[in-house]
DNA sequence: TAATAAATGTTGCTTTATGTTGGATTATAG
DNA sequence: CTATAATCCAACATAAAGCAACATTTATTA
């Protein structure tokens, strides 16, 4: 007679889909607080059917092999973006609520937060927000609109008026230049609009850039540089902007 | 006159949607109060419907089966749904307008669309627009709000007045289930607003649906089956489909 | 209101899943 | 390589879930 499907492996899927695709069967035993002879013989029926495969002491989603590596690549042959990234996702806690700008840089800082949980973000990036949606309880606010083609942002009264109803432990924005003069900078005045919003609308205000963005000209600037609380980059600045940012008591914070 | 939707049967769905699409017996008899035979009962009439799955001990939401993020649900079961849609792009020429809703079909539909040029794409779905968005001057209107957790949509009042404002060639809608009595059926009143809308907006109305879709119960009807235009397969459906959508003036189109 | 139908609860019994134990196998440290 | 701990496996007893028949409550209709 042909074993019938159980609820306790639906059970095991869902903690092993929880828990990014494997699992120890002592946890899994832990968390649906069964035996771990249960959990072996279940998952014994799982990989027969070939949903799951057996490793000696715990279970993996099949397939997931090759996410597995690609992240551990992610981890170890860090690009000055990802870099970046990385350092932005640390300084925000799980259960945070966060504006993210549109750019590079930010869809690198939404790939990093893939792990947060429950947090609440409002973007008007549908790079970010495909990223971040339907992943850990978030809640994910897109501002709507046309969708500019090239970057994917949508911009305008529209995208201001929806961002304007949110406040937010803190805001991530990206620049297109920096000098100790002019402060951060950016090419398209409508971008600027929306930094100076969600600035105004956060506690905590983030600036995510690398290091060819130093000195480097661009002309709309994103408002008053004293706002910006923490300049997140790969390596230091040349001395008078980390002078600058002394004055504006900004924080410097290295990627490490 | 007997088979009459039960509201137990609803409040079991209920508690499955918030439990992430699976649930034990004996939890959900504890939370609606009720004997597990009275749970067992309605579960028994809701599989037969094919809404839900039996297990022992348990019971899940039908195609939740590796209950997953959306984004995997995109990759079960890829080849009807990739037949189906490749027949979709070959139905709209370059330069179209289209409103595309949300689902894994339609997904698929979006990813079919990729060498096509300069579409005009009215959507709610986060990943359609992700994957039209910045590609081959196409230019895709993103209706905003906050994006639904478990598919990336976004829903409401604000979305249905943003949709109201286009009118497009073509209307390219997904279905939860189809019968010749009710003709297309979606688990979710938000969507099927969603969906009466963009139908009543539209020159062209196609509906995909793969063959697990027929004589499958969904509760809620998408209006009125004469007005859709095509319904787009991979397999003829049973005869009396069939014949109510001669009925319907409803032509169905297979997939090669 | 009484008569009827539907849904739910209860009981005894069968089937299936789980916990426990002891011994075999496999990883890991030194 | 060996020692040690962790993991795995098989067998049995126990607990839980399923099922069917009947009793009871709740809803519907005349």
């Amino acid at each position: 007679m042909k074993p019938q499907p159980n609820h306790r492996q639906q059970e095991i899927l869902n903690v092993l889909q929880k828990a990014g695709g494997s699992a120890r069967i002592h946890s899994i035993a832990q968390t649906l607080d069964v035996s771990e002879e249960t959990v072996r013989r279940n998952i014994k029926l799982l990989a027969t059917a070939g949903t799951v495969e057996k490793l000696h002491g715990g279970v993996r989603i099949t397939g997931s092999a090759e996410e597995t590596t690609f992240q551990q690549r992610l981890q170890e042959n860090p690009e000055p973006k990802q870099r970046i990234a990385n350092k932005v996702a640390q300084m925000i806690p799980n259960g945070s609520s966060l504006f993210l700008d549109i750019g590079s840089t930010t869809a690198f800082i939404a790939d990093a937060l893939r792990d947060h949980q429950k947090l609440l973000v409002v973007t008007n990036s549908i790079a970010v927000a495909y990223k971040l949606a339907t992943r850990n309880n978030n809640r994910v606010f897109m501002a709507g609109g046309e969708l500019r083609s090239h970057d994917g942002g949508a911009f305008g009264i529209d995208a201001m008026n929806f961002a304007d109803n949110f406040h937010t432990d803190f805001a991530v924005l990206s620049a297109a230049g920096i000098n100790a003069t002019n402060g951060f900078m950016l090419f398209d005045l409508e971008e600027a609009k929306f930094s100076r919003l969600i600035m105004a609308k956060s506690a905590t205000r983030i600036i995510a850039a690398d290091a060819s963005k130093f000195n480097r000209q661009a002309p709309v600037t994103i408002g008053k540089p004293a706002l910006v609380d923490y300049l997140v980059c790969e390596a230091l600045p040349p001395d008078d902007i980390v002078n600058a940012c002394e004055n504006w008591t900004t924080e410097i914070t290295l990627a490490d």
